[in-house]
DNA sequence: TCTGTATATCGTAATATTGCAATCAATAAA
DNA sequence: TTTATTGATTGCAATATTACGATATACAGA
């Protein structure tokens, strides 16, 4: 197996669990964090700055691009990526969401 | 490889990136999301409710549990699951912290 | 045009995750 | 004690993720 039955839930729920994915790995975390100290940067400052392979930056930078979280603008020979924050701003609005949960909940049991 | 080099990131990103991991699974969203509105429950119920296979939900469980997100009190021969508000609290501290960069970041390049 | 620089893609190896059948362990009920 | 019932554990198969060397691509400058 190792295949997500994602028939089974719903599209909110899916959808929570692909942006966690986003933030489920540290260079993806740190790549982020950068974008937005930097408030902008180009894929070598990254390598040099997380310690990782170019190739694997890249791929990460792929990841976080397909989702909508970044965007990237080419500059010359360099890339320069961003974050893009309307779909930020979304994420933290469905993810937020989930995680006030506990406030309409009532008591636990245990 | 396949291994996440977690010695270069900060004890910060990684607890990031291992919070974001408990929701990065839809089976997991939908478990926490059924123990807030039933406010507790039983492990068979979950099993009928999200329709994964008993030890499949059972792994699942105990991912959720290992990182503090749930507790699990035995009753009879039943097992009554619920979150730990004390963590979950944490957890969107964590990771409320980390989402509300933007707002300290200035405006975008592209 | 040729060369160097920056990033993307390909191919591959290693580890992680997901899912379930089979089985085990613990308790309650008969 | 025997028999269900409930949940945990084991073992395994399949897919996903992580990482990187090698290579391709695209562009700027000589």
């Amino acid at each position: 197996m190792g295949l997500t039955k994602t028939e089974i839930f719903s599209e909110q729920q899916n959808e929570i669990a692909i942006f966690a994915k986003a933030f489920a790995h540290p260079a993806r975390v740190a790549i982020l964090q950068h974008l937005f100290k930097m408030n902008s940067c180009v894929c070598g400052e990254l390598v040099i700055e997380i310690g990782l392979a170019q190739p694997t930056i890249s791929q990460h930078l792929k990841e976080l691009k397909q989702l909508g979280l970044i965007k990237g603008n080419i500059e010359g020979t360099s890339v320069c990526y961003c974050v893009d924050r309307e779909n930020w701003n979304r994420m933290k609005r469905v993810l937020n969401e989930f995680f006030d949960q506990d406030l309409k909940a009532k008591g636990n049991c245990c």
